[in-house]
DNA sequence: CGTCATTGGATTGTATACATATATTGACCC
DNA sequence: GGGTCAATATATGTATACAATCCAATGACG
């Protein structure tokens, strides 16, 4: 979907080189363009880009920093494979640092964040029940946006930092498409207890119900995990990395 | 010290000027050759280092994605300061991550871990009492590695990844110049006996003393932020970031 | 006199040319 | 025939030239 944009070979429409640079090459690891262990070759990836080696440097550069792919000084990025512990990891951080940043906004959060917390859980509500793709995307948006203006209102900047540069604006999002209709109603459900909690200024509450809530997401995607790799993929270069591709379907 | 390198004009001796940039940049930074709030122009931050805009660009990308400085797309970078609200978050979100860190480490530390673990903090002891500049000099050496050794026996590349990037090998080591003999010996004792949780795999316990080392050194190290600013600078140019300068005179 | 459009300077964004380092391949020697 | 060394090719690192953008100052118009 993305990728035709991506992959285009003419100028890309209008916008700046770096972000397309950098939405491009992840999209293209994140299906298979470049599989795990691929050497990122920087006029290579120009080319294929329609942009120049500049903004493709610091494409990998910021890739680097996200964890996508490893740098080897003279040598070259190479792009990191996601194993199951992998994921794990990431969750265990996404809960620990997004539970922490609940604690905060319990405690800093302004009347207006609580406000907007509030019409963002109702939003999604009343989606209910989702009848087709577009409803999915229209609460996978309200989730987003949640989750992104918990972490605003925390009042914790490098915090907020820590958790996008994990795996920019992950997962819950991501494979809300694969959630069946009770999970979505308890996930969204959940969302009003964090606002619940946030607006009555109690922090434990808050963080454990976003601890929860992010590790319920987590076993679902385990879930799904456990299914989807290992089957016909020779791990080589073939159908890509179903992980990668779960983990970050996002390109807007 | 390290400043006289970085601002020299000549030709960075053979090193990579990538390398050069960030450090130089980093060092201008902290000591206050470009204060809070200033604009960095890349030209003038290159003639400065002595090597050419790509380098420079590079670093300034890896100094935001690190909470140096915050880049405004087509303006340029700012700098960020360091406010007290920031140190609480960091070391607030180091404790969390070491913590958890600690507590994998004792889960998946290898014998082999475990024993260099013993012999780093048993090699700090050994300097007790530390004397002169150079003995501390070995202690935070001894430190530093204790930390990052942890790091790495606990599997979580990320984690380590996070807390690098957070104040890129912090604290905790920079600031031991100022500790008292007793402070020196108690964070080593407490080295100690995260040695022993880890060997002994209990990782509530390692998590536990690992957050409180780590808040421990917070406490002693608001303590010294109290009585350093809030003098005669202005918060605006004057006497540089004495935070930041507390924060990290790593210079390698 | 205040507000808005225009123009000029300065700065970032991008492309490309050049320098340097690494990996590979082939030849030569053992 | 195998191993080592050297030469060459390829890719990254760096510098610089050019284009697009933004900010500020200035002048015109209401």
């Amino acid at each position: 979907m993305a990728l035709s944009d991506a992959n285009s070979t003419g100028p890309a429409s209008k916008v700046r080189a770096t972000e397309t640079a950098y939405r491009g090459l992840r999209a293209l690891i994140v299906n298979g363009g470049f599989p795990a262990g691929a050497h990122l070759r920087e006029e290579r990836v120009a080319s294929r880009l329609g942009v120049s080696r500049t903004p493709v440097r610091e494409a990998i550069r910021r890739l680097a920093a996200e964890g996508w792919v490893r740098i080897v000084p003279n040598q070259g990025a190479y792009v990191y494979e996601w194993s199951k512990h992998d994921v794990e990891e990431v969750f265990a951080l996404r809960a620990m640092l997004e539970g922490h940043a609940a604690e905060c906004a319990a405690r800093n959060a302004t009347t207006l964040q609580i406000d907007e917390l509030f019409q963002l859980s109702q939003g999604a509500s009343a989606v209910l029940p989702a009848k087709n793709v577009e409803d999915i995307e229209r609460i996978a948006e309200f989730n987003d946006r949640f989750h992104k203006l918990v972490l605003e209102a925390s009042g914790q900047r490098r915090t907020a930092a820590a958790v996008f540069h994990l795996v920019e604006l992950p997962i819950t999002l991501r494979n809300f498409h694969q959630f069946t209709a009770a999970e979505m109603e308890r996930s969204i459900s959940q969302h009003h207890a964090i606002v619940d909690a946030i607006a009555a200024g109690d922090a434990q509450w808050a963080g454990a119900i976003m601890r929860a809530h992010v590790l319920g997401g987590k076993a679902l995607f385990m879930e799904r995990m456990e299914t989807a790799p290992t089957e016909d993929t020779p791990m080589k270069n073939g159908g890509a990395n179903v992980l990668n591709t779960i983990l970050a379907q996002s390109e807007m």
